[in-house]
DNA sequence: CAGGATCCCGCTAGATACTG
DNA sequence: CAGTATCTAGCGGGATCCTG
């Protein structure tokens, strides 16, 4: 209680938007946030990987980081997070062009929750692979 | 640094899943955590809007609570939540019949990451909305 | 009240091919 | 290297009707 920031006290303050109500501009802004891709993507940049450090990563690292991931999706959800002012998208004009990523004050401020779901999947996924096998096993 | 707990620690020391591989089992489960209706009922269980206390709900309840879901979509995601071991379904043989669900302690243990999410969503809507401004502007 | 069962549309994710 | 463009199959998700 005596570690709330200035920050969060101005979150807690404005009681304008409300993901509950079908309506709410942030419910769609938690429908974006709430993706696969855009999880790994911020908890690459923000380097969880590597020593918890934020860092920039060229198109071609993310592609190699995220397995999985069709240039489709990557790109798409580089533009998105890019337009929500979340990451940079810096062009640098070598032959051939070279592009990196990285985090914005706005995108390092959503590091920590994303970083903790990611972290809270692989932590807890031996709980519910158990939870999965009885909850099966009572149907048969 | 010295802030990190022991669970923590523990989190970080089995490194046997890893959310960045695309055939690690913990992939999907960021998968169906990362969904806007799991985030919602997590929340509404875990009290984000009524003190912040766990409580339970019944269906009807959590229908009216997350505004604009189907019953298809509600139904659906409880039936994962309870698979998964994050919710317990209790079912009380009145007449009508009433269900009532809950978080399970593993519920509980996502519930803080859930709520951040949300809060970081509802808390930073204006900024990604003043960053989308700018962005579509840029381009016309 | 708390769903189950169906139908069906839309859009998304994937695969493929091409380019500055 | 870092994308764009196009096509398509598949399914997510809504609407509707029905039931213990």
């Amino acid at each position: 209680m005596a570690t709330t920031t200035a920050a969060q006290q101005r979150q807690t303050a404005k009681a304008e938007y409300d993901a509950f109500l079908a309506a709410c501009p942030s419910r769609q802004l938690l429908d974006r946030v709430s993706d696969k891709w855009v999880t790994l993507v911020l908890c690459a940049l923000a380097g969880d990987d590597d020593g918890h450090e934020p860092r920039s990563l060229r198109y071609s690292e993310l592609a190699r980081r995220l397995g999985g991931v069709s240039q489709k999706m990557l790109t798409q959800t580089l533009r998105s997070l890019e337009r929500d002012g979340l990451v940079t998208r810096t062009v640098v004009a070598t032959v051939p062009v070279t592009v990196s990523y990285a985090l914005t004050d706005l995108g390092v401020s959503l590091r920590l929750v994303v970083r903790s779901l990611k972290v809270w999947a692989e932590a807890h996924m031996d709980d519910v692979l158990a939870g999965r096998s009885t909850y099966d096993a009572r149907l048969a």
